[in-house]
This record gives structure tokens, C-alpha cells and sequence, in this order.
DNA sequence: ATTCTGTCTCAAGACGAA
DNA sequence: CCCTCTTGAGACAGAAT
DNA sequence: TTAGTCC
């Protein structure tokens, strides 16, 4: 669920934070992506029609294979260097959040069989949208391809979002692709929506750089962190009547939760008993992530005969597409590995924000 | 009369031929 | 032992100020 | 731009 109304807020209080980009502007740019959502979307969306999916000889689903394959070409294409990152085990506060969602499947696949029975198309399509789930042979399989098309791999202890945003905090990617809102509040300096929406949607990239958001908001990081939670996370329940902007309010006026807390009027604003705001503070503020500052992110060549055997024989792809997807691949990286910077210095590359950021050492690093 | 919250519903890819 | 893992936006009703 | 296919 993210961050409850964040988005809006952000953009009546803090507009100069969030700019539009061209896609094209991430040229050579390392980009750490979620790799469940992606998943789940593929799931959902490609090649489904009823209840039938795409599938192997085996007939098991191969549309996550599908999306992920022409998606990461599509980035590479793009110059930008993808890093996946995989979800390790859920934070326990989580649980509760991940209950309900379980309960919702449950009753989506009670309506399903009844749409199925009665025969109902338009509900046998919309209910088993809502009964997908990324099981952990889904992750494996994409991992696989990933591997073989020399696209890094980063398994998170726990949130993968968590991951992304400390790996951007490294240094070790620009920023971070998502539509989750919570990558904020992990704390990524710089996250991008709409990344992957194709320029046909005429929905440009929006870049939150997170340092000017909170000089606008005239907020620490810390408090930052508090609006968000009372907004509403996935780690505990909101106060009933306040919503984002009476967060805000609030924040500004006293500074701190336990401030808040000791303030507001407690007959008006119920707090929940054993209201978990600390431990969700601590799980965005210090979330469980590997930071080994040895493991290189290396982007490799790809191993076509590898690719031929998974796609090919084990999953039924057409192998002309997967040949000259390897090409493809090969193309992209000898241009990219050129690098941002000689692109820069001959201007074939345009891009609005080279002053902003020429004074930071590590410009071309990530 | 607004402003705000809570709840419910929907939609979510990508390629290439025509 | 079970099972484990995505979400934002918009419309609308109704409460609070 | 749009409808069909990808496996």
C-alpha cells in the first residue's frame, strides 16, 4: 500500500522536488528495480485472456519470463543499467498487512469459481486478475534469465524496496524505479516513476530528489519518516482523522511523534493501544539490508547458449526472437560501455541537469 | 461551504504488422 | 503446521471544521 | 494509431 495520499502531498507542498525527465536522459544510468512488482504486473497483464496465460509445453505459466525478457532488453537498449532486486522474508509488523491481502485472495478465488460456474467472462476476468500471486518459482525463473542475460541480481534480506533504496544511498545505482511510494521513505536520494510506461502514454519520467523535497517541506529526514507513518504505511494502522495533511500540520507544529503524541487532544484523535510507531520508524530508518561494499555490480555479456536452453528448449520461445534479442543485447552494451561521460563531453547525449550535479565526484560513477 | 478522511473500484506489457 | 512477495489513482459519501 | 500475438 505504500504511503497513503504521499503523491499528492508531495506535489501541492513540495513541487520543485519532483520534475519531469525524458527517458532518454538515463542514458548509461545504473536504475535498482523492484523485481516483484514487475513480476506481479507481468502476471497479470501479459498474454492472459480468462483465465488462460501463456505457458511452456509443460503448461507452466511463462508470462513473467515474456514481460521480464523484452522489458530488460528494452532497458539495455536504453543504455540504462538495470539492477533487479528480489524480496528476502517480510518484517513481522507486516504480517498483519500481508493477512488481509491473504484474506482478499481468498475471497477473490471464492468469486472466481462462482463467475466460473455461472460462466460469467467480464468476472471470470476480473477476479482471477486479483487471485495472482508471486510464488517463489516465479522469482527463481526470472532470476535465471536475468543471470543469463548478465543483468545483476541483488536478493534482499527483507524489503526489496528497503534494498533499492540503500544500494541508491551507496551510491552504487542513480536512483531507484518504482511506483511505491515507500522508497522515499527508506530514505533513496533520488526515485523515478513511470519509468517503464512507453512514451506512446505520453507520461513523462518523474524524478523525487529527496533532499529537496525535505528542504521544501522544511523537514529532517526523521520527521520525514513520522509524517509518513502517520499518513498511513504498510507497518501499522493510521489514527483515525488525521490523513496527509493534518500529518503535516502536525509534524511542522511539534516537530516529533512523541511530541504529537503528547499534545494532541486524545479525545478527538483515538491512538490505537501498543501503537507500533517506533518499530515502524526503526524498519525505515534502519531496515534489514546486505550493504558488502566489495560485490561489484557487474552487467556481462550475454550467454546466448544459456538463453537458447531456458527459453528455447525449456519454455517454448520462438528462437529467431531469442537470437536476435542476444544481439540486441551485445549492441546495447558496447554503446553503453562507452559511457556516460565520453557521450557527454562529444554532446551526443543532452541532458538538463549536468550543472547540478558536475560538482559531485561520483556523478559518473553511478 | 469547504476540506478532509475512509472506502471502494479499477488498472497495471511490449512488439511489430497492418 | 500453514504459507510466505506489488501498488496508486480516482470517485464518492459523509464527517469535521 | 490500433488489434493481434507473444508461449
Amino acid at each position: 500500500m505504500g504511503i497513503k495520499g504521499l503523491t499528492k502531498l508531495l506535489a501541492d507542498n513540495a513541487p520543485r522536488g519532483m520534475k519531469e525527465q525524458k527517458f532518454e536522459s538515463y542514458f548509461g544510468r545504473k536504475i535498482a528495480i523492484d523485481a516483484s512488482m514487475s513480476i506481479y504486473q507481468f502476471l497479470i497483464v501479459v498474454g492472459r485472456s480468462g483465465t488462460e496465460m501463456l505457458t511452456n509445453e509443460a503448461g507452466e505459466t511463462t508470462s513473467h519470463l515474456v514481460g521480464m525478457f523484452s522489458r530488460t532488453i528494452r532497458l539495455l537498449e536504453a543504455g540504462i543499467k538495470p539492477v533487479y532486486v528480489f524480496d528476502g522474508k517480510p518484517p513481522d509488523l507486516k504480517k498483519q498487512e500481508l493477512a488481509k491481502r491473504y484474506s482478499r485472495r481468498e475471497d477473490a478465488t471464492d468469486d472466481l469459481a462462482k463467475a466460473t460456474e455461472i460462466g460469467n467472462k467480464e468476472d471470470i476476468e476480473k477476479f482471477s486478475k486479483r487471485t495472482v500471486k508471486v510464488t517463489p518459482q516465479h522469482n527463481d525463473d526470472c532470476k535465471k534469465l536475468l543471470r543469463l542475460m548478465g543483468v545483476p541480481v541483488v536478493e534482499a534480506p527483507s524489503e526489496a524496496e528497503a534494498q533499492c533504496a540503500a544500494l541508491c544511498k551507496a551510491e552504487k545505482v542513480y536512483a531507484v524505479a518504482s511506483e511505491d511510494m515507500d522508497s522515499l521513505t527508506f530514505g533513496a536520494s533520488r526515485f523515478l516513476r513511470h519509468l517503464m510506461d512507453p512514451s506512446s502514454k505520453k507520461i513523462p519520467v518523474m524524478e523525487f530528489d529527496i533532499s529537496q523535497i525535505l528542504e521544501e517541506l522544511e523537514l529532517s529526514m526523521d520527521q520525514f519518516i513520522d509524517l509518513c507513518i502517520l499518513c498511513g504505511c504498510d507497518y501499522c494502522d493510521s489514527i483515525r482523522g488525521i490523513g496527509p495533511q493534518t500529518a503535516l500540520k502536525l509534524v511542522r507544529q511539534h516537530g516529533s511523534m512523541e511530541s504529537i503524541l503528547e499534545n494532541i487532544n486524545k479525545e478527538r484523535y483515538q491512538i490505537p493501544d501498543d501503537w507500533p510507531y517506533e518499530e515502524a520508524r526503526r524498519l525505515f530508518k534502519e531496515p534489514l539490508v546486505t550493504d558488502d561494499e566489495q560485490t561489484e555490480l557487474k552487467w556481462a555479456a550475454p550467454d546466448e547458449e544459456g538463453l537458447i536452453n531456458f527459453l528455447v528448449k525449456e519454455n517454448g520461445f520462438n528462437i529467431d526472437r531469442v537470437t536476435k534479442a542476444v544481439e540486441k543485447i551485445k549492441t546495447a552494451k558496447t554503446k553503453s560501455s562507452q559511457g556516460r561521460y565520453e557521450l557527454l563531453s562529444k554532446n551526443l547525449l543532452m541532458v538538463n541537469d549536468v550543472g547540478k550535479n558536475c560538482h559531485s565526484l561520483n556523478f559518473f560513477k553511478s
